[in-house]
RNA sequence: GCGCCAGUGGCGGAAUUGGCAGACGCGCAAGGUUUAGGUCCUUGUGUCCGAAAGGAUGUGUGGGUUCAAGUCCCACCUGGCGCACCA
């Protein structure tokens, strides 16, 4: 072990004359910071070994215990570096780290960048200089941040998505996904070469009823286009002309415009890369419950994937059946008409001439519609009658079919049964247009009083204000065919019986239905990963094989991607990569000789590194694998020892919501597919999951609207004003747009990396969103400069601690502390933990002098939030090397029990006084304590009291 | 509309199982150090009454359970987040 850096401290020159040399102030607290930086990246200090391949050390492994993958989300290395708001769960991921190393724990900690994307693109664009120059710019200078707080990364294995030697792997899964399929008799995915097995032994036959064997080989390869996790389709998907390129469901927001940049986004048919994520609903879902996330997060997911349970059923038409989706098969009787999207295919046909005109036009104004018009739910309900009917399977009735805007071609089938009866929407569209409402349940008299109607019987509902809207037994929903419902009350029931029959009959079958659809994949932009795909003279998609990766990034400088006018729908995408005819057209020999294949110009959305850029952390130079197998068992592996149900992942990820549906939901997907296919161990990425909030932060406007810096502002009677002129105040997320960003820099400058870590870390509870306050900052700087004094002579820098032994009270003080921070950095509440370390600092404080004893569990404890100075205290304390993997403190159990306890005394549950009683008194010497106490008795006034309660070890109650 | 979460001093926030509300920090006040300001140190600080002792009151609102409620139950109000014409 290396000696301790000593200090080469200038830090007497940076003082005002009257103060102390070594005073705790923010040069010294500079000096000691990057002394203690430098020393840990000489001595390795931070490096954690594998148990295989190039990073395994047996010898450091040995000593280390249980191993612990404490991760955060990576970030953007955006070119306006960080405020002080980015490294917030950073902070606490590296105390937590540092925490759990103490307690001896073998720690991966280490943080890469997710540098392909919009942003770095677009800021090239504008400067003209190549996105990957600008990329590793920032990345540079995210590095310097991030070091200067002194996080404890093992940096050999930070890793970049935009480096080919990584994307070659990400090019790889994207192979792996494409030559596999979802086998839903075994429910999961199997490589595609055991699908055309199948079909060459004739175990599997065609869906269509072709002979696999007479089809051509371009033919084979559209079938199995339709079974492969990654393929090509021709389906709607989101244009946005004013990016460029295409998006993903998840990038729209809920007005129909692009997450990033806010542009106008078109459903439009293309041809686009897809990854068939739907074949995972269900184990998505259901996987959930495995995991250790919030319900907030859990719910977001699940509503997001949308499952529910219904029917499909089909109404007969003279166009042919038409297919609705209900969750209520049950309400069938109900169904007094239907209604189609305007886009549904089968409008057309059904369409009588008498109605054409009307039709045509209403399919013109919906298509006009932008997407907020056209889910504005407080409208009223529009439509149009087709002319057409259908025949209800049920009640074998012809019900008229309309089309209306508020039916979506992207859910469900596009067409929906309506049962005016007992849906509100359904119920005010059959008003309006005055169709049949009769009555399929009977409310009970309770619901007609409530809306101040007489009750009614039977099928009549004219009196209605509204659709009845909960459970009742069912009336009139009985047929000659076998089914009926009426006297049923419960729902379950009714669907089943109705789900039978219709099964059985062969108008429907039960289905589940799901919101999610597939993952567009592609993008028409240049910086991102190339597909590793051509297509041969018949337009047939290839994987470029494993030992020709990775398929790199062609160098150009024209890597501006033709955008357009934002409203502009009819455009059409144009990849900047298709420019590169150089590049575009190849000569590949792919086993069957050399020939000429085109390249696929699309890239990878910006998602796809980060499907799986922990595992690389775990083996970053694997020249042969994404990552070793035993590597990841070691880190990732189902801890089935904690829980017999324990699907694997990282023990702690850290990050902001935002990413709810967007990366958590894609990854997921991506590690289960590796799983299926035997490539990891771990059903999951993450087992555990932990949002932090945000650091928020006052903004100031004038009266143009335009953000003005904090630092002019200044306060009067609860009115703002910069120069004299009154602004408005707002409250948002730290950022450039506001101009309230704090940097980082600043507060090192002010104060140190330590105080700046233990500010954020004592602000509230990681995972809830707080002010930034500068001015506060200063609390937790004379805390330190505190617990500096306590140890250090401010004048001499010498070491001023006591030998003696420390008296009962501070040892017991101690040793709760200890025992309280054990417990409070466990469950990641740094906050409360600093406050005890305060309470013990500010005890000590009051002594003559602090003992080594203390000082010593005071600075190991204290280490993981502050490191900088506890290391430099342990320093002056005489001890050698780092202190990063010394036992932390542990609690004597025996100093934790009191000899004597004081119980407050409550009359009638106010409390009248308190009593200090021997730790083992029985409850009758406690209440006769209580009774005698001066103030209580008095308080009693004689009166003989009814009842006492005493909580042992706790208090008293006395009921007078 | 549906789902999730949260409301505690001037501010950020503490308070395992119901058991002394306001830990810790900021701010503020008074005092000390200092030529002064700043720094640093000490003490005080929920609100109301009171010189004090002490008393009353107090965790968004209204009810309830309990010897005892910030904590549990019911209804409501406010704010935040997510989804949203989802059939």
């Amino acid at each position: 072990m290396a000696d301790a850096p000593t200090s080469n401290s200038s830090s007497g020159e940076a003082h005002t004359a009257e103060a102390p040399s070594y005073r705790y102030n923010s040069a010294l607290a500079q000096d000691i910071e990057l002394r203690w930086q430098s020393y840990w990246d000489d001595n390795k200090t931070f490096e954690t070994p594998n148990t295989a391949g190039p990073l395994a050390d047996p010898a450091a492994l040995e000593g280390r215990g249980e191993k612990l993958f404490v991760l955060d989300m990576f970030p953007y290395p955006s070119g306006s570096g960080l405020h002080v708001g980015h490294p917030l769960g950073y902070i606490g991921t590296d105390t937590y780290s540092r925490y759990q190393r103490m307690r001896g724990r073998n720690v991966l900690y280490s943080m890469g960048f997710d540098a392909f994307g919009l942003p770095a693109e677009q800021y090239a664009v504008q400067t003209g200089q190549h996105p990957a120059i600008t990329t590793n710019e920032n990345i540079a200078n995210m590095r310097r941040q991030l070091h200067r707080l002194g996080l404890s990364h093992d940096k050999r294995r930070s890793i970049s998505t935009t480096d080919p030697a990584y994307y070659k792997w990400t090019q790889w899964i994207f192979r792996t996904i494409f030559e596999s399929w979802y086998d839903t008799d075994a429910d999961k995915a199997r490589p595609i070469s055991e699908l055309v097995a199948e079909f060459d032994s004739g175990s599997r036959t065609l869906a269509d009823g072709r002979n696999w064997a007479d089809l051509t080989p371009t033919e084979k390869e559209h079938v199995l286009a339709d079974y492969r996790l990654a393929y090509v389709s021709h389906a709607p998907v989101n244009w946005c002309p004013g990016l460029g390129t295409v998006v993903a469901n998840e990038e729209v927001t809920a007005d129909g415009r692009s997450d990033r940049g806010n542009f106008p986004v078109f459903k439009r048919n293309m041809r686009q890369w897809m990854m068939r994520i739907t074949a995972y609903c269900d184990r998505l879902i259901d996987d959930l419950e495995l995991l250790d996330w919030t319900d907030a997060i859990k719910a977001m997911q699940r509503n997001w994937i949308g499952r529910s349970e219904g029917a499909t059923v089909h109404f007969p038409s003279a166009a042919g059946p038409i297919t609705v989706f209900t969750t209520r098969p049950d309400t069938l009787f109900g169904a007094t008409f239907m209604v189609l999207a305007p886009e549904h295919p089968l409008v057309d046909e059904l369409t009588t001439p008498d109605q054409a005109e009307a039709v045509a036009e209403y399919r013109k104004a919906a298509a006009a519609k932008n997407e907020i018009d056209r889910t504005d739910d407080t409208k009223a309900k529009t439509g149009v009658f087709t002319g057409g009917t259908a025949t209800n399977p049920v009640t074998g009735e012809q019900v008229p079919v309309w089309i209306a805007d508020y039916v979506l071609m992207g859910y469900g089938t596009g067409a929906i049964m309506a049962v005016p009866c007992g849906d509100q929407r359904d119920f005010e569209f059959a008003r309006k247009y005055d169709i049949a409402i009769p009555a399929i349940q009977q409310p009970p008299a309770e619901w007609f009083a409530e809306h101040d109607i007489a009750a009614t019987t039977g099928s009549d509902t004219s009196t209605w204000p509204v659709a009845y809207v909960g459970d009742a037994p069912y009336v009139n929903s009985s047929n000659d065919d076998g089914l009926s419902l009426d006297g049923v009350v419960d729902v379950a029931s009714g669907v089943a019986t109705t789900n039978a029959w219709l099964e059985a009959n062969g108008h429907g079958q039960a289905t589940i239905n799901f919101k999610l659809r597939d993952w567009l994949f592609s993008r028409q932009r240049y910086w991102g990963e190339p597909f590793p795909v051509v297509y041969d003279e018949h337009d047939v998609a290839h994987v470029i094989p494993e030992d020709m990766l990775p398929v790199l990034l062609p160098d150009t400088d024209s890597f501006s991607p033709r955008t357009f006018e934002p409203e502009d729908a009819n455009s059409d995408p144009e990849s900047p990569l298709d420019r590169l005819e150089d590049w575009v057209n190849v000569t590949l020999d792919l086993g069957d000789g050399p020939k000429q294949y085109r390249r696929d110009t699309n890239v990878m959305p910006q998602w796809a590194g980060s499907c799986w850029y922990e595992m690389r952390y775990l083996d970053p130079t694997n020249e042969d694998r994404f990552v070793d197998p035993e590597v990841e068992k070691y880190w990732m592996g189902p801890r089935t020892d904690q829980r017999p149900d324990h699907p694997g992942g990282v023990d702690l990820y850290v990050g902001g919501v935002e990413h709810a549906v967007l990366h958590l939901l894609y990854a997921r997907f991506w590690h289960k597919v590796l799983y299926d296919l035997g490539h990891v161990s771990s059903k999951e990425p993450y087992a555990r999951l932990f949002n932090q909030g945000y650091i928020m932060a006052y903004a100031y406007r004038d009266q143009r609207g335009i953000a003005v810096s904090p630092d002019d502002v200044t306060e009067r009677d609860g009115e703002w004003f910069a120069d004299d002129a009154p602004v408005s105040r707002e409250w948002g997320k730290m950022g450039k747009s506001l101009k309230n960003a704090v940097s980082p820099d600043e507060m090192y400058d002010d104060y140190g990396a330590d105080t700046l870590r233990l500010y954020e870390m004592s602000m509230g509870p990681l995972d809830q969103s707080r002010p930034w306050e500068t001015r506060d900052v200063v609390g937790m700087y004379r805390f330190l400069q505190r617990f500096w004094r306590t140890a250090v002579d401010e004048d001499t820098g010498e070491l001023v601690v006591t030998d003696d032994a420390p008296d009962d009270e501070t040892m017991r003080l101690l040793h709760k502390t200890i025992d309280a921070v054990n417990t409070e950095m466990d469950n990641l509440r740094f906050n409360t933990s600093i406050a005890k370390m305060i309470e013990l600092n500010n005890h000590v404080t009051k002594l003559d002098a602090a003992p080594r004893s203390v000082v010593e569990s005071m600075a190991l404890m204290l280490a993981p939030l502050a490191p900088h100075v506890c290391e430099e205290l342990w320093a002056k304390l005489g001890h050698d090397g780092s202190l990063a993997y010394e036992p932390f403190p542990v609690a004597d159990p025996a100093l934790l029990v009191e000899d004597t306890v004081e119980y407050p005394v409550q009359v009638n549950g106010k409390v009248r006084g308190r009593i200090t009683v021997s730790a083992d008194a029985d409850n009758d010497t406690v209440e006769a304590a209580a009774l005698a106490e001066e103030n209580v008795a008095r308080t009693l006034d004689g009166a003989a009291p009814k009842k006492v309660i005493v909580v042992p070890g706790r208090m008293v109650n006395i009921v007078a």
